[in-house]
RNA sequence: GCGCCCGUAGCUCAGGUGGAUAGAGCGUCGGACUUCGAAUCCGCAGGCCGCAGGUUCGAAUCCUGCCGGGCGUACCA
């Protein structure tokens, strides 16, 4: 938070808690104050509610709470040129030029660290995002999720959270299997074998090429041999390569995991059948109709679910109840899931498997992010994954790049539907969002190299340098540069990423404007000194911006 | 049927733990490059924030009902 708004707050604190203080009975003191920017410049720099708040407590109008705040306030510093009372009760306050001027040291002073802070604590978070079965290829929605899911790691680390990303890999189970199959049938079929693929299996023109690279390897030898045999080996060969592709494809994408997480290897440790027995000695667990039933409705959800099958083989929920209770076992504070919004109907019992396991609420945060419609020029492309027709991830970043694709991910709030048209993904031009952040980057960099050219470094950042900024679009610009810190910490609060790439934008935008109708290096000296200052603390929060979202600020382009 | 999410400018969407006159991009139309990057900027037009009630000093935001759309509702994974 920058100085202004948390010496604003410091001040209004102080004037606040002796009215607050005398007056609750109940002992508590507890009031949080808000700070808004006002719309309206004749409503001041910042604007408070806490007198219409507070009205009520104290059992007096507004606007003699707001005279008795006002009352108490003591600027030691000087940093505001006057304070006023509006309107229902509304307290503006006015930020002398000086005040703002601070903001530029400090960001100056901080560089790559400005806008970090220390909410987390350093407690330990995990993100596990993607999670895709490996039984093909990554598409553009899973793009979604892994920009998602990627940057809001970013975030968290960001805000001092000691962040870990996990991927669970699905390798076991019926799909495997079927897996194996699809590619000992395309594998057949290679050496002449006419009987048709089967309908219900991976249908994709990955498993042909598959079963050629197979052939390769392993040649001819395995169609003689028993099928027991041969199914093992071609599944565990296309899960090793269709995972390895998805590796390649993340890494590409920018993004990067510290565990991949075998869910096979809960089964092996037997870890699923521990989890139930656990979850049984606390009392939740029941049998009827020759099932294992898990009492979700104690937590909320809909109906009870099976966690063993009559038949004796546990589901996919109760091996992902054993995930979960390893994932909290490995002693993590929070565990943040993000799932396909088509998932959603899975929350409540997963919610209610780590409240059961010993959680709070609030341990299990689960982020929903919505399919994506691919268009391409304004037209839809059809895509099924069951016929196997998708456009992948791999296409996309090789059409489009890393850095647009990234960009537009995170343009909406991860739960709502996002149209991706490939067209205006990769076109250059002002339709495209990452273009006009990047080309600010880039033009605030090559007007560095100009400055350079004409003369010396203009001096370290001290107050004073400031001074000649007082153009409103001036200290409009300073305003948003104060409010960076803020935005990071409310998009690490909320989960929502997409708030950094509209911070950005209306920054940027700003910026163009200013820039069009100033000119930075001038005739006058100190002006010249001041507004370079002014622009390379904008390089500086629009470089730390990107960088959190994992797209690249370039100097040219 | 039940549950969750969503209805904001012509289109795509921000704003959603209540705040003062609701924003952006795209699209339409008209303007600005001999001077730091025109991948930019400036201007015009565009709205009963789905509808109806309620809560309150104050509602796009919270509550209820209705209308319209999406998704989910397995002893699948």
């Amino acid at each position: 938070m920058t100085l202004i708004r948390t010496r604003l707050l410091a001040i209004l604190t102080e004037a606040i808690q002796p009215l607050i203080g005398s007056t609750d009975e109940a002992g508590t003191t507890a009031f949080t104050i808000e700070l808004d920017l006002p719309k309206q410049p004749e409503h001041g720099d910042y604007a408070t509610n806490a007198a219409m708040l507070l009205a009520r407590r104290l059992r007096q109008n507004p606007r003699q709470v707001a005279d008795r705040i006002v009352a108490g306030l003591h600027d030691p510093d000087q940093i505001l040129a006057r304070v006023e009372i509006a309107g229902p009760g509304f307290i503006n306050f006015f930020v002398k030029p000086s005040g703002w001027h601070r903001v530029l040291t400090e960001i100056l002073a901080e560089r790559a660290d400005y806008g970090r802070r220390n909410l987390g604590g350093g407690r330990r978070v995990q993100v596990e995002f993607v999670s895709a079965n490996p039984t093909g290829p990554l598409h553009i929605g899973h793009g979604r999720g892994s920009a998602t899911g990627d940057v809001l790691a970013n975030i968290l680390a960001a805000c001092g959270y000691q962040v870990e990303r996990e991927y669970y890999i699905n390798d076991a189970g019926n799909q495997m299997e079927t897996l194996g199959r699809s590619l000992y049938h395309r594998y057949l079929q290679l050496l002449g074998d006419p009987t048709p693929f089967p309908e219900n299996h991976y249908q994709g023109e990955y498993m042909i090429e598959l079963a050629q690279a197979f052939r390769a390897e392993h040649g001819d030898g395995p169609k003689h041999l028993p099928v027991a045999e041969v199914l093992p080996l071609c599944t565990r060969y296309a899960g090793d390569k269709i995972l390895e592709g998805i590796r390649n494809d993340l890494a590409d994408f920018g993004v990067r995991f510290d565990v991949w997480f075998s869910e096979q290897s809960l089964h092996d440790r037997n870890a699923i059948a521990e989890t139930i027995a656990d979850l049984e000695r606390r009392g939740f667990i029941y049998t009827a109709d020759g099932a294992k039933w898990f009492k979700t409705t104690d937590f909320g959800d809909e109906k009870d679910r099976v966690v063993v099958r009559a038949n004796g083989v546990s589901t996919y929920f109760a091996a992902d109840l054993a995930y979960h209770k390893n994932k909290f076992d490995r002693g993590f504070d929070r565990v943040i899931d993000i799932w396909g919004a088509d998932h959603h109907g899975y929350v409540p019992r997963m919610s209610a498997g780590a409240q059961a396991l010993g959680r709070a609420q609030g341990d299990l945060q689960i982020v929903l992010v919505q399919l994506v419609n691919l268009l391409r020029a304004g037209t839809p492309v059809a895509m099924s994954t069951r016929a196997g027709e998708f456009v992948t991830l791999r296409e996309v970043i090789d059409e489009v790049g890393t850095d647009a694709a990234r960009f537009i991910f995170l343009t909406r709030r991860s739960d709502s539907q996002l149209d991706f048209d490939l067209e205006v993904a990769k076109a250059r031009g002002n339709d495209n969002p990452v273009y006009y952040v990047q080309y600010a980057h880039a033009r605030l960099s090559s007007l560095f190299e100009v400055a350079r050219e004409r003369g010396p470094a203009p001096p370290a950042a001290d107050l004073d340098r400031f001074a000649p900024l007082t153009a409103p679009e001036e200290i409009q610009l300073i305003k948003l540069l104060g409010e960076y810190p803020e935005v990071l910490a409310n998009s690490a609060l909320h989960l929502e990423p997409h708030r950094i790439t509209y911070y950005l934008h209306q920054l940027v935008a700003e910026f163009h404007s200013y820039y069009n109708r100033y000119r930075i290096l001038g005739e006058d000296e100190a002006l010249t000194e001041a507004r370079l200052g002014l622009a390379e603390a904008l390089r500086v929060v629009i470089h730390n911006g990107l960088q959190l979202l994992g797209v690249t600020a370039p100097e040219k382009m």
